[in-house]
This record gives C-alpha cells, sequence and structure tokens, in this order.
RNA sequence: GGGCGAUUAGCUCAGCUGGGAGAGCGCCUCCCUUACAAGGAGGAAGUCGCAGGUUCGAGCCCUGCAUCGCCCACCA
C-alpha cells in the first residue's frame, strides 16, 4: 500500500511529480504482479493558500475583493474551481501512465476527510496539545495570513547594520549606549536594551536607563541575557519582544511588556503604545523616516552594509513580519517524543540513509505549531466563542450549542473564522482517507501502509507531522520506509523555475517521445544516494530509440517463419543451443537482479538492467545469434519464452509498450498489468555454456576488431582458422556473427576458452604481425606488473591468500596467452 | 554558524565490504547486411579536485584544503 502524496489542485504536472510519482507506480504494478494486495491511493490536496491566491488574483481581474465576495460565495467559487480544474493533474497522471487506484481518489476538503479533520482538532484540544494563545507568529503581509516556520525562506540579502545611540535616562544625547540593528522601525516597540552578563563593557551599566529614540517619550532599562553575543555589533541589542523571535525569548524571560508598533497591514500602528508621527507608514517608510530623524538627533552613530539572512514566505515572496497574535497551537512536543521513537528503534527507515537524521535534528528541536490561518479556502476551525469570549472546541456547530446551552447557558455563538493549515490536514492522510475515525475494512487492512516516496523538502511540513499524528491517533507508524527522492535539476544543473524558463514540462515529452519512453528517462537519470538529479531530454529521445528497439525486435520475432509458440514451454535441455543456455542464464540473472533492485528502491539501476539486458544482451547478441545455422529449431521457442517474461519485467518501467507487446506475443491473461512477475527459480541456468557463449563472444569481437582494420566491407568474408576442437556450434555462430569464413585448424587447447583463443585471422602478414606485437607488448606488460607483485615479500605474505592465487592464476594466463603470441609471431616470420 | 552531500573520459553518471579504471551520450572510421539508419560494427579518449597519512597495495579508509550544492539556524 503505498498513499499518494497529494499534489495541490492548483498543480500541472512537472519533473518533480515524474521523480516521486513514476517510482510509486513502478512498485505498485511490480508489487501487483508478484501478487501482493498492492494498491496506490491517490488523493488531491485542497492547498488552501496556493488556490485562495489563484481566486484572488482571478477577482482582482473583475475588479472585486474577496471581501466584497463575502466568505460564503467565495468558498463556493473554491470549490468550482476546484471541481473544474482540479482534474487536470489526474488527467496528466493518468497520461503519463500512473496507475493508482482512481476510484479512490480523496479530497482533502471530501466531507468525510473534513469530519476527521475536524475529530483529531477537537480530540487534541481535549488532550490539551491544541491550545489559544498569543505568541510570536510569521505573518505574510501580501497573503494576509499567518505562516509556520517551515514555509519559510531564508534568503541572504545585502541590508545596513545601524548603530544608534540611546541616551542615558536624564543625560544629554551624546552620552549613551550605542545598540546596532537591521531593523530600526521596530525600535518604537523596544521595551529594553540587552547585554552579555559577561561582558566587562557593560556589567556596570545593568539596570540603569535609557530614554527611547526617536521619540524619546518612553524610557526602558538595561538588562543582561545569555542570548547575546558580545561579538556582534556594539554587543547590546535592542530588544522588541513584539516583532523579533530572539527578542521574544528574552521578552519571556524577563517578563517585559510586549508592545506591538507594526500591524497586520504592515504598517506602524499605536494600539499598544505612542508612535507618534510614524503611525500608519508603512514598515519601509517608517524605517526611512526614522533612520533621517535620528540622524537630525544626532544618534545614528553609523551605517554599515551588513549581508544578512531574511525570511520570506515560501508562497507569496513577501518579507515575513514576526507578529505578536492570538492563534492556535499544536503542542509539539508530548507528539514529538513518539515519532522520534519510532524512527531511533529502526521502525521507521529512511532511504537514503542520511535523511533520517534531517528528520531527527528537527524533531529534537521541534516548536509550537501554529495552525491558525486567516484565508477562507479550508478546513474552518471547530471553534466557537460565547459572547464574552470564551471558546467552546466541537465536531459539529450542533455539537458547540449544546456545550453552550449545558456549561455557560447561552445560545449565542460566534464562529472562528480562520481555517487550519493545509498541512493539519494533509498530516492526517494515510489514515483519513481510509475513512477514520469510522472503522472501515480499509484502514483495518491497509494501514499502516509500507512505503512513503516524497521530495525531502517535506520532510518537516508533511512526512514529520503524519509519523506524529499516526502514532497518536492509529497508535502505529503510518509506514515503514520513506523513500526521498532526488530534486530534479536542469541539464546546467540550474533549479526549474518559470523566471529562468528552464520548465520542462513531462506532458510535452510524453507527447514527443511517449510517456514510457519519458518514464524511462527519468528512472534511468535517477541515483539511489543521490540529492540531485540533472534532467536531459536527450535522454527521452534515447528511450524512444529503446522502445523502438523493442518494436523492432518484436517485428523479427513474429515474422519467424515457425511462428512463436505459447510463452510457458521450453524445449527439452538437451535441444537447447549455446545462445539459447546463455540467453536464459542471463534472462534468470536479470530477474533476480530486478527484483532485487525493485526492493531496494533502486530504480535507476532497474531501469538500466532492463536496457542492457533488454538492447546489450538479447537484441545485439540473441536475436543475431538465432539467425545462425543450427539455432533454428529451438529459438521461437527460447523467444517467445525470454521475451515474454522481459516485457513483465520492464512493465512497471514502460506500461505501455510492454501492454502491446505482450498481446501481441503469445501469451496468457488479458493484460499484462495482472500477469505474474516470473520467477527465477523457474528459469533454467547454464553457468559453464553461457561461460563459454562469452568466451564466444570475445573471440567475435576480436575477429571483428581485424576486419574493420582490414577495412572489409560487412558483405566480405574474412577467413578464420577455428582449431578442430572448438565445437561446430560455436563455429556457426562465430560465422555469422563475424562474417567469416571458417577453415578448420589442428585442435590447440585443453579447454573450449583456449580453443577459442588460438582462434586465427587470416590477414596480409605485416598487419598481423603488428597486432602481435601489439598484444606481445601489453603482455608483457600485464606480466611485468604480475611478477613485480608477486616478487614483492610483503605482497606475498600478507594479502589475502584468495587475492594471491588469483594474482598466481593470472600471471599464468598471461604467460600462457605471450607464449602463444610469440609462436604466432614466430610462424609468420618463417613463412615470410 | 551547524549538519549533509558532490568532485572519476568533452557531458551525465556507475565503480558493492581497499586487490588489474567502466557505461551511455558526444566524437572519429566503416556500413541503408534479409527486426531495427530512431540502426549495426569498430575505435580514440581519464596524473579518479589538491596535499598529506594508514596499508604489501588507495578512486575506495583517515586528516586537512579547495570548489560546487542541499538542509537547518535566534548574530540583532
Amino acid at each position: 500500500i503505498i498513499c499518494m502524496p497529494p499534489p495541490n489542485v492548483t498543480a500541472r504536472a512537472h519533473l518533480g511529480h515524474a521523480s516521486t510519482y513514476t517510482p510509486m507506480d513502478v512498485l505498485t504494478r511490480f508489487h501487483r504482479m508478484l501478487g501482493n494486495n498492492a494498491d496506490w491511493l491517490p488523493g488531491v490536496d485542497h492547498a488552501a493558500i496556493a488556490t485562495e491566491a489563484v481566486l484572488v488574483r482571478e477577482l482582482r481581474r473583475e475588479g472585486v475583493r474577496r471581501e466584497d465576495l463575502g466568505r460564503e460565495r467565495f468558498v463556493e467559487r473554491a470549490w468550482d474551481w476546484s471541481r473544474t480544474y482540479g482534474g487536470a493533474i489526474e488527467a496528466q497522471f493518468r497520461r503519463l501512465g500512473f496507475g493508482p487506484d482512481w476510484r479512490r481518489l480523496r479530497f482533502t476538503m471530501d466531507d468525510r476527510l473534513s469530519a476527521a479533520v475536524r475529530r483529531v482538532f477537537v480530540q487534541l484540544y481535549r488532550e490539551g496539545l491544541v491550545y489559544r494563545g498569543t505568541r510570536l507568529i510569521n505573518w505574510d503581509p501580501t497573503a494576509k495570513s499567518t505562516v509556520s516556520d517551515a514555509e519559510l525562506d531564508h534568503v541572504e540579502r545585502d541590508g545596513t547594520l545601524w548603530r544608534i545611540r540611546y541616551p542615558f535616562e536624564g543625560g544629554g544625547p551624546a552620552a549613551g549606549l550605542e545598540v546596532a540593528t537591521t531593523r530600526p522601525e521596530t525600535m518604537l516597540g523596544d521595551v529594553a536594551v540587552a547585554v552579555h552578563p559577561a561582558d566587562p563593557r557593560y556589567s556596570s551599566l545593568i539596570g540603569r536607563r535609557l530614554r527611547l529614540p526617536p521619540l524619546m517619550e518612553r524610557v526602558i532599562p538595561i538588562i543582561a541575557d545569555d542570548a547575546v553575543d558580545p561579538e556582534f555589533g556594539t554587543g547590546a541589542v535592542k530588544v522588541t519582544p513584539a516583532h523579533d523571535p530572539v527578542d521574544y525569548e528574552i521578552g519571556v524571560r524577563h517578563a517585559l511588556p510586549m508592545p506591538s508598533v507594526i500591524g497586520f497591514d504592515a504598517r506602524i500602528s499605536d494600539a499598544d503604545v505612542p508612535v507618534g508621527p510614524y503611525a500608519g507608514l508603512d514598515r519601509s517608510e517608517a524605517r526611512a523616516r526614522i533612520i533621517e530623524d535620528l540622524r537630525a538627533l544626532d544618534l545614528l552613530v553609523a551605517e554599515d552594509p551588513h549581508r544578512h539572512s531574511v525570511a520570506l514566505s515560501e508562497r507569496s515572496g513577501d518579507i515575513v513580519e514576526p507578529l505578536l497574535s492570538l492563534q492556535w497551537f499544536v503542542k509539539a512536543a508530548p507528539l514529538a517524543a513518539p515519532a522520534l521513537e519510532a524512527y531511533r528503534s529502526g521502525r521507521l527507515r529512511f532511504v537514503p540513509e542520511r535523511n533520517g537524521r534531517t528528520y531527527e535534528q528537527w524533531l529534537e528541536n521541534i516548536r509550537d505549531w501554529n495552525v491558525s490561518r486567516q484565508i477562507w479556502w479550508g478546513h474552518q476551525l471547530p471553534v466557537w466563542y460565547t459572547p464574552d469570549g470564551t471558546e467552546i472546541v466541537a465536531e459539529s456547530e450542533t455539537e458547540a450549542y449544546e456545550i453552550a446551552q449545558r456549561t455557560y447557558g447561552t445560545r449565542e455563538l460566534t464562529r472562528d473564522s480562520d481555517t487550519l493549515d493545509t498541512w493539519f490536514s494533509s498530516g492526517l492522510w494515510p489514515f483519513s482517507i481510509l475513512g477514520w475515525p469510522d472503522e472501515t475494512p480499509e484502514l483495518a487492512c491497509w494501514y499502516p501502509s509500507q512505503v512513503l516516496i516524497t521530495a525531502g523538502e517535506i520532510i518537516f511540513l508533511w512526512v514529520a507531522r503524519m509519523v506524529m499524528l499516526g502514532i497518536h491517533f492509529m497508535k502505529e507508524i503510518p509506514f515503514h520506509d520513506v523513500v526521498i527522492t532526488p530534486l530534479v535539476f536542469d541539464a546546467a544543473g540550474r533549479k526549474m523555475s518559470k523566471s529562468l524558463g528552464n520548465v520542462i514540462d513531462p506532458i510535452d515529452l510524453a507527447d514527443r517521445y511517449g510517456a514510457d519512453a519519458f518514464r524511462i528517462s527519468i528512472l534511468r537519470q535517477m541515483r539511489l544516494d543521490s540529492q540531485e538529479m540533472r534532467y536531459h531530454e536527450s535522454r527521452c529521445a534515447e528511450a524512444r530509440n529503446f522502445n523502438n528497439k523493442i518494436w523492432n525486435a518484436t517485428r523479427y520475432m513474429l515474422a519467424l517463419p515457425s511462428g512463436l509458440p505459447p510463452a510457458m514451454t521450453l524445449p527439452r535441455e538437451g535441444e537447447l543451443t549455446l545462445a539459447d543456455r546463455w540467453i536464459l542464464t542471463r534472462y534468470r540473472e536479470t530477474i533476480e537482479r530486478m527484483g532485487k533492485l525493485l526492493r531496494d528502491y533502486d530504480f535507476g539501476s532497474a531501469a538500466e538492467t532492463m536496457w542492457r539486458f533488454v538492447w546489450y544482451e538479447f537484441c545485439d547478441w540473441y536475436l543475431e545469434a538465432s539467425k545462425a545455422e543450427g539455432n533454428h529449431d529451438s529459438r521461437a521457442a527460447v523467444l517467445s519464452y525470454v521475451w515474454n517474461g522481459t516485457m513483465r519485467l520492464l512493465h512497471p518501467i514502460a506500461p505501455f509498450i510492454t501492454e502491446e507487446v505482450w498481446l501481441a506475443l503469445p501469451h496468457d491473461g488479458e493484460t499484462i498489468v495482472t500477469a505474474n512477475w516470473p520467477d527465477p527459480l523457474e528459469v533454467p541456468a547454464f553457468a559453464s555454456d553461457a561461460r563459454h557463449f562469452e568466451a564466444l563472444q570475445r573471440t567475435v569481437e576480436r575477429v571483428r576488431n581485424v576486419r574493420s582494420e582490414l577495412g572489409l566491407h560487412p558483405r566480405d568474408r574474412v577467413v578464420v582458422d577455428a582449431p578442430a576442437d572448438v565445437p561446430d556450434e560455436m563455429t556457426a555462430l562465430l560465422g555469422l556473427l563475424a562474417q567469416a569464413a571458417i577453415e578448420r585448424a589442428p585442435a590447440s587447447g585443453r579447454t573450449v576458452e583456449e580453443a577459442l583463443a588460438a582462434v586465427g585471422v587470416r590477414a596480409p602478414r605485416e598487419l598481423l604481425a603488428e597486432r602481435y606485437r601489439k598484444e606481445a607488448e601489453q603482455l608483457r606488460s600485464e606480466i611485468d606488473r604480475g611478477e613485480r607483485k608477486l616478487g614483492n615479500e610483503a605482497f606475498v605474505a600478507k594479502a589475502a591468500p584468495a587475492v594471491v592465487a588469483k594474482e598466481r592464476q593470472k600471471l599464468e594466463n598471461y604467460r600462457g596467452e605471450l607464449a602463444r603470441v610469440e609462436t604466432a609471431l614466430a610462424q609468420l616470420k618463417e613463412t615470410a
């Protein structure tokens, strides 16, 4: 069971989807063919912020604001939009051959999934794991909503570090404490200046008071706190608890007041403290004005360029404003502990392993999760307030009214207008899609799933939260293996982005090269341990050629005069040719290897394995060998047997062409989708015959090499002297594959390999002499290397005996070969 | 600032627990041979980032450095 990470309803298929979803499809198809009850459960995410942004943009074009429309109509419109465009990604996934269980498609906003969301929220609230409180949150002024820590991008920017003098209370402007800041506009909300307790420069000043510029209306203390780095700036830091995370912590530690001076509109606000003429100014205008005024007051000491990191909202790209706000939070630590334990105990496993450490680190330092969002599209908080502001958390309005009536004696309730963070509902995905909280059969059978495949960037946003909530509500981790796929970059190694114009559209590639070609291309470029992948479109064309090769090979087989017999019966062992035995052996090895690779999630190697087997072994060697004399009787059966199975091995990777070919071959069943995965134990293997065939391949290559040096036309035969102890079966293959005319020579070897090595090619004396000289030279250098190595007493004494023996064997072989080459060379001279 | 990863042929990448440097693409030569020119055959091409160390032996292990990348982080 694999739960599909729900793509955003706003999304269009991109390479990132392809690199994570193709492996899921491969695994599901593989396990289905193995006879497992494999299912891939699809779904779509309502993508609150993204969808809302799309709608707001649409409305703006119509000259309407969200507020003009009203919540109800806006949400209706979001539903319409989701229904109209939400299917697009499904159609695209189908186009790419993804075969999840489409009948089970779920949407995070479905009634049942929404009910699950309410149940979880209410239960967590009643357990004290959801609470409402005023905390420092990340405010996105563009989206006009909070965003979670995990949804921030920290970007290095060039800014300015201003040094400002805060005068001592009662003193003149010249005497004071200098602080350094990159955000002077927040100083209106300063409540203290902090120094490090052990900083000798300032220890005598602790407890003294400063007049707060530029208004000079408030007086603030100098305090000591460990969070201050004496090395940075002046070693004195202004403390603005309402607008900075560190300052907030300091404020909490010292019980300082926390006045807000920047509002939700990112403008200076006088709600809590006087802000003088700056009230209503935008944050950047306010900054400029305050700098100007400080300069006029002679309190601006220095202005230095400073590179620092700025927090941007992932969604809007706007600079996030830390603000104090009354919001809803999930208490994370109690949920994180069992999620950590699951990883440390090995029940939850990451592939590649290093991603586990990322997960671990985040959970160790987890902070409470702000889950309330000030947008309309999403799951509205199941929270109501009585007229005096008492909160009532209930699964339904009816229940809320009951509680209100019973407990507070009122029927007057207002519902909280906030919605939940999108990741709250996706955090329930592995069980909410199975019908939870109802005790459905699906839930009983399919939870937990086995593997989650996703991108590394959402380990925190999604993976960790699914584990936390899964353990909490289901008492069990939601999946055992987490496979993190590489990030896809363009061929030059750049991130794909619309602004760079380097985005590759998988649908476009599928249209031009075929969906199978696209799938193969992306799988082949995946590396198990790699965190990135550079996508080359040329791989698509190569894969298209690969498919074409399959197609043509199939045509050859279907056109055999004998026709193809049923796939499941092989000739008796005695009737198998050398080539048959070799390809069967290789086929069996390939089945074994594919099983292992797919179980290990090594999709790149799996694709590569099939590529090599199909093209470089089956087509290049076996098909060609099958045309040789003496190979005709058994070939149709072996071709039918091996090719049928090869299509099944390839099916998870390339579902379309394998179905088409498989149906054209003798087959058993209606569709390859439900055909059996080949069983390696049923395939006969012939290790020593396979080695002999491989020795023959080397001989063929050697003859071809000479042919090429002779500049022979492909149709011209080259004469070859084959020792009498080279079997007829082999000389027939040699004749065909190397386009050679065979002459028999006296027997010369003890083994087939040696006999093959003694196969001589007739060619002009100079050319042969040159070849022999080169070969001899090569052999002598190898012999020299071996002799030196074995002459090294330390090596013989200390190296593993097997290594030494192997070295001796090699040396002996080289000496034998050299002797043969030298003899041949001498004979050449004699006949001259 | 911390953590992680990468650096091998022009390009993209393999090289399993240390024991004779590999593949594909590209390039060069020949070939429209009766499955396939979206193809076949052959070939050239690498001081394995740099410097030390461990070892009989290092692309692989250790240390340092350089370059590139990813993630995390509260240097105002």
